[in-house]
Parts: C-alpha cells; sequence; structure tokens
DNA sequence: GCGAGCTGTCATGGC
DNA sequence: GCGCCATGACAGCTC
C-alpha cells in the first residue's frame, strides 16, 4: 500500500521532536500527536539528531488523539528566546510554547499545555476556535501586548475545546481548523506551511491511506474530480495551503498534470498562498502565468469544486464584507486580483506571521492583510509591492469593513499606482455624489495618479479595472456583471464609471473635435483671405487690361476717323457718326441718331424681355 | 487674488 | 426602452 505523508505531518513533526527534546520532553509521554502520524512516527526519529532517548510512538492505542490548546505568551516569549539566541523563532502556539520551553527550562508548562487528556478532546471545530483562538478581529486588531492578552486569556482552562463525538477524524479535522486556522492565537497556516517546507527531503514519505481520516476522504472525494493527480510534494514546495492540502485525494498518485492546472479549481489557491520555504521565495516562482481560464470559471464551477468546509469561512467573509462568495473565492483564484502572491517573506521573521493565510470564525481572510484581502477583492489600485515592505497589521475589522489604508501597498499589477496613506472608505467614500470633485476634499488621497472613480472602485473592492470596465463592450460588461456577485453598490458604481468614463473619452473627443473644427475654420480663414487677396489682385490686373484695351480701343477709333472721308471727299465727323461693328466682321458707320435711336428702341424691348 | 485654460462631470438630446 | 454618443454648461484645479 502506498504510503503517503499528510500535510501536516512533515518538518514539524521532527521540529516538535527536536525541541521538545531540547526542553527535556519525552514525546511519547509530553505530546499527543494524531493518530495518522503514528506511521511516521518511526521515519521521523531517526531524523533527529537529538532524538530522545526514550523516544517511542508518542501515539495512544486509541483512535482519538486529545491535546490542549498551546497557549504561551507569544509575545513576551519571543523575547525571552532571542534573548537566549535561539534560533528558532516562535510564530505560534506551538513555536511559542517551546521555545519558551527551551527559554526557561520549564518542561512542566509543557505538561499542563499539552496531552490533559480527556478534558480537552478536541471538539467542534467552531467551538474551538472560539476557545482557542478568542475574538480573530480582537486579536488583529491588537498590537502585541493585547495578542499576549489574550493569549494568556486563552491559556485558562477554559479554553478547552468540548469533544463534539470523539470520532478520530472529526477530531482530527476539528484539530485542523481549531489550531490551524484560527485567529491570530492559533496555528497559522503559515506555520503550518512553514513546518512542511522545513523539511521537504522527508515530506514525501506517507502514511498509509486509511490513515488519512474521513475527513480528508470526504474532502478529497468531494472534488475528485477536479483534483485528480495532485502532487503532494509539489504542493508542498508550493507552500500548498490549507484548502489545498484537504482536497488532496489520497488514492491518486499526487502527481499534478500541469495540463490539467486551469482545470482545477482550487489551482490558484498554489498561487496564493505566502511562501514559506525561503528557497522559493522568488516572486517569479511564486507567480505562475495567469490562467485566464480561471476567470471564465463561473462561479458554480469554482463553488463545486472547492470544500465547502472552506467556503463556510468565504460565505462568512461575504456577509462580513458585503462581498459574495465568488469575490471572496476570486481572491485564490485570480493572481490579478491582487493577493500577496509573492508575499515571500523569510520565514524567520516575525513580519512573516502577518502574511500566512488564515481562516478566522468563519470569515477567510490573511493573518496580517485582511486589508489586502479586502483590497484584493478588487483589481483595483493594485501595485507591485516593494519587496521590503509589508503591511502592517492594522486594526482592521471585517464586519466594520475598515480598511486601513496603511497598507495600500496591494499586491497588484494593474496600471494603477497606490501610495499608502489613501483615505480610508468610509461610509462616506461610499455614498460619493455625483459630483464627485466637490467631494474631492473627502479623499484626501495624496496619490493623485489614482482618479477619482479609480478611488471609488478601489473603496468598493470592485473586481475589475477602470479601464475594464469602461472599455468593455456592452455585452461583455453585461455578461461580467452576471457572471459576478456585485452587490448593488458595486453594481451602481460599476455603471457610473463606465457611464463616467465614457463620457469623460466623450467630452476629450468632443473637444478634441471642436478644436479640430476651430483649427480648421481658421485655415478656412486663411484660405479664403488668401484667395481673397488673390481674386484682388486679378480684379486690378483685369481692371489694367480693361483700361489697356479701352485706350488702345479709343485710338483705333481716333484713327479711324482720322481717315474716313464722306462722298464728298470731307473728313467724318465723330461726334456725329459712330462705328458698329457686325458679327460677319464688317464694320459699319453708322449716324449716332440711327444708333441712339435703335439703342433707345431695343432698351425698353430689352426692359419687355427682362420683365417677362 | 484674478483670469485663462484644462479637465471631469452632469444634463440633455439625437441616433 | 436602452445604450451610446455628442455637446453645452458648470465646477474644480492648475498655472
Amino acid at each position: 500500500m502506498k504510503l503517503l505523508k499528510p500535510w501536516w505531518a512533515g518538518g514539524g513533526l521532527l521540529q516538535l521532536t527536536i525541541l521538545l527534546s531540547l526542553v527535556g520532553l519525552r514525546v511519547d509521554q509530553d505530546l499527543c500527536l494524531p493518530p495518522p502520524a503514528a506511521a511516521l512516527w518511526e521515519e521521523l526519529l531517526p531524523l533527529c539528531p537529538t532524538r530522545p532517548a526514550s523516544a517511542s510512538s508518542p501515539f495512544s492505542a486509541s483512535e482519538g488523539w486529545e491535546r490542549t490548546p498551546l497557549l504561551p505568551a507569544k509575545g513576551r516569549l519571543l523575547h525571552e528566546v532571542r534573548a537566549l539566541g535561539v534560533p528558532f523563532i516562535p510564530r505560534t502556539r506551538v513555536d511559542a510554547w517551546l521555545v519558551h520551553s527551551v527559554a526557561t527550562g520549564n518542561a512542566d508548562g509543557a505538561h499542563g499545555l499539552l496531552g490533559t487528556a480527556a478534558s480537552s478532546t478536541v471538539g467542534d471545530g467552531g467551538q474551538s476556535a472560539s476557545a482557542g483562538g478568542g475574538d480573530p478581529r480582537a486579536a488583529h486588531s491588537s498590537p502585541l501586548a493585547a495578542e499576549e492578552e489574550e493569549e494568556e486569556k486563552a491559556a485558562e482552562p477554559t479554553a478547552q475545546v468540548p469533544d463534539a463525538g470523539g470520532c478520530g477524524s472529526q477530531t482530527f479535522s476539528v484539530y485542523i481548523q481549531s489550531h490551524l486556522h484560527w485567529s491570530d492565537t492559533a496555528f497559522s497556516l503559515e506555520d503550518l506551511f512553514q513546518l512542511l517546507s522545513s523539511q521537504p527531503e522527508h515530506s514525501l514519505e506517507g502514511i498509509s491511506v486509511e490513515d488519512i481520516p474521513p475527513f480528508l476522504s470526504s474532502v478529497c472525494e468531494s472534488v475528485n474530480s477536479s483534483a485528480q493527480n495532485i502532487n503532494l510534494s509539489q504542493a508542498i514546495s508550493h507552500d500548498v495551503n490549507l484548502h489545498e492540502a484537504m482536497l488532496l485525494y489520497p488514492n491518486n498518485t499526487f502527481r499534478r498534470d500541469p495540463s490539467a492546472r486551469s482545470s482545477q479549481a482550487q489551482e490558484p489557491f498554489l498561487q496564493l498562498n505566502s511562501h514559506t520555504n525561503p528557497e522559493q521565495a522568488t516572486p517569479a516562482m511564486s507567480l505562475p502565468p495567469f490562467d485566464n481560464q480561471m476567470r471564465n470559471l463561473t462561479s458554480q464551477d469554482l463553488l463545486y469544486d472547492l470544500d465547502s468546509n472552506i467556503f463556510d469561512g468565504i460565505n462568512l467573509m461575504s456577509l462580513a464584507t458585503g462581498f459574495s462568495p465568488l469575490e471572496v473565492s476570486q481572491l485564490f483564484e485570480e493572481p490579478d486580483s491582487g493577493l500577496p502572491l509573492n508575499s515571500s517573506y523569510n520565514s524567520t521573521s516575525l513580519t512573516n506571521s502577518n502574511s500566512s493565510y488564515r481562516i478566522y470564525d468563519g470569515t477567510v481572510g490573511y493573518h496580517s492583510d485582511l486589508q489586502s484581502l479586502c483590497h484584493d477583492l478588487g483589481a483595483v489600485g493594485g501595485c507591485y509591492p516593494e519587496p521590503h515592505k509589508h503591511c502592517h497589521m492594522d486594526h482592521r475589522t471585517i464586519a466594520g469593513f475598515h480598511v486601513s489604508l496603511e497598507c495600500q501597498q496591494v499586491f497588484h499589477d494593474h496600471t494603477y499606482h497606490l501610495q499608502s496613506g489613501a483615505s480610508e472608505p468610509t461610509s462616506e467614500s461610499f455614498a460619493w455624489s455625483g459630483k464627485s470633485q466637490k467631494t474631492s476634499g473627502c479623499l484626501d488621497n495624496p496619490d493623485r495618479n489614482l482618479s477619482r472613480d479609480e478611488q471609488r472602485a478601489k473603496a468598493l473592492h470592485i473586481p475589475f479595472s477602470v479601464d475594464e470596465i469602461v472599455r468593455m463592450p456592452v455585452d461583455s460588461f453585461n455578461s461580467m456583471l452576471s457572471r459576478h456577485y456585485l452587490t448593488d453598490l458595486q453594481v451602481s458604481l460599476i455603471r457610473d464609471i463606465r457611464r463616467r468614463g465614457k463620457n469623460k473619452v466623450a467630452a476629450q473627443n468632443c473637444r478634441k473635435r471642436k478644436l479640430d473644427i476651430i483649427l480648421n475654420l481658421e485655415d478656412d480663414i486663411c484660405n479664403l483671405q488668401a484667395k481673397k487677396e488673390a481674386l484682388k489682385n486679378e480684379q486690378t490686373q483685369c481692371s489694367k487690361a480693361i483700361d489697356i484695351m479701352r485706350q488702345k480701343l479709343h485710338g483705333l477709333h481716333h484713327d479711324v476717323f482720322n481717315r474716313l472721308r464722306d462722298d464728298q471727299g470731307r473728313p467724318v465727323n465723330p461726334s456725329q457718326y459712330a462705328l458698329q461693328y457686325s458679327h460677319d466682321g464688317t464694320v459699319l458707320i453708322v449716324p449716332k441718331e440711327l444708333v441712339s435711336s435703335g439703342h433707345k428702341k431695343e432698351a425698353p424691348k430689352g426692359k419687355r424681355e427682362r420683365r417677362n
């Protein structure tokens, strides 16, 4: 039978073993681990350089495994550990507790934290989440001191998790949800990924398929059609998240066919995880080419393919944020949507914990980057972050939808440029009036590269760019609106953006045309003026020619009369006679009386003709 | 401070 | 009826 190591059983177990040995704990006595890990134990122990002398299988014979939440004061312990020069920086309860044990040499505390069996059976995930992690919003909004306080509170016996049935599979799944999902004080997924990736060379060894709890099996079955051939090692090397880990089908070969990537709904999740392996922190590696086919996935496709357990959180997230589950899910789907794809932090950096993907009491978010999450709901306003810039875990509540605009460094690749310090999108910003420029003072956004519509879209987390919204054909635009779950406010804003954008372009074109018309008219004026001057010159020339012709005619007339003689040989008086030219070229000498009378007779006739 | 120019937006009408 | 486009009018911003 093929043995497959589950997603949670990698270097983490080895790490636990090493650290437990450092603090003098015996794993078999002090640490209760899930039964599926039992098969790994004998494989892992030789890998431990400081194998406890009495190390043996830590697992009891019972199917279930029980452990209490690990609840040290992490922040305080960090300082202690650092002071001791312990290279293992705790970022989770487990880490913190272990390091606390290392720092204080107190293994008794571990006994109090671990393995108080019957009273600490892990039960319902949601309840355990609330019990072990407290209010995630409070955890998010609290600084380190508050976090310590919260963890201290959580360390109280009341933090024990009720038993939901005692089934091993259920307890396992609950363990995942209760200790690996929830709030800031719980075991983050990134911690899990780090544990997995810290020993990648051992992570391929497996456990029996039967050891995988039914919870995972059911999950795997639910996505079997879309999750065939997933390479677990590849998944781990890609910092597989909990979601994908849960989607791994135990009976397949765990080989991921690259050609099938586009058809696998959970594939984008790989692209969106924070990198826990520093060797894979290269953004290029963490940013696979965007698969356009993912855009074509309908909501049904996604929802069918994704596990409902995960989407319970997404749905709650959507309720909290006002966005549809699909939008939330698209956070994980579209690299362009701006998730911190290349949030490949140093795994030993404390800031890493701020980038870990977590699921809070039903709400999906990023450990410190809920803001990123919410911002990344929209494709608007993204920019490449500076690698060393991390979003601070600012106080932000999902329900209140407060956006800390200090974290405007969204991991997007769009044409918009974001700068930190943008105004927080409040209800005022959501209710911008039409006269946006009148309200521009409310924006007070130092980033003038963002247009108002872009700022609006960013505030409402429109998952499309303004350019897309404006330039998209109407059919595509309508289909886009129908394909995405958008609130009425979002749809209204999108339509306003489209209307204003098109009108803006129209106004620009109109002004261009108007300017062109003005320029053309000016050109016409110049041309007409030139023509006028030419006609004037031509008129002058014609007048001069007429004068010359008239002078020549006068001279010729005078010359002709000088040579003319009547029958008696006398000169013809020009005042009494006139020269009349006929059509056949003959010239007649006609008395002026006849010419004048003839003109008088023709003139009325001509007038009559004109009148007729 | 004032005015010109530019730009975005709205309202309106035509297609 | 809807959407797009064109355009006048208005207001804000910059120089």
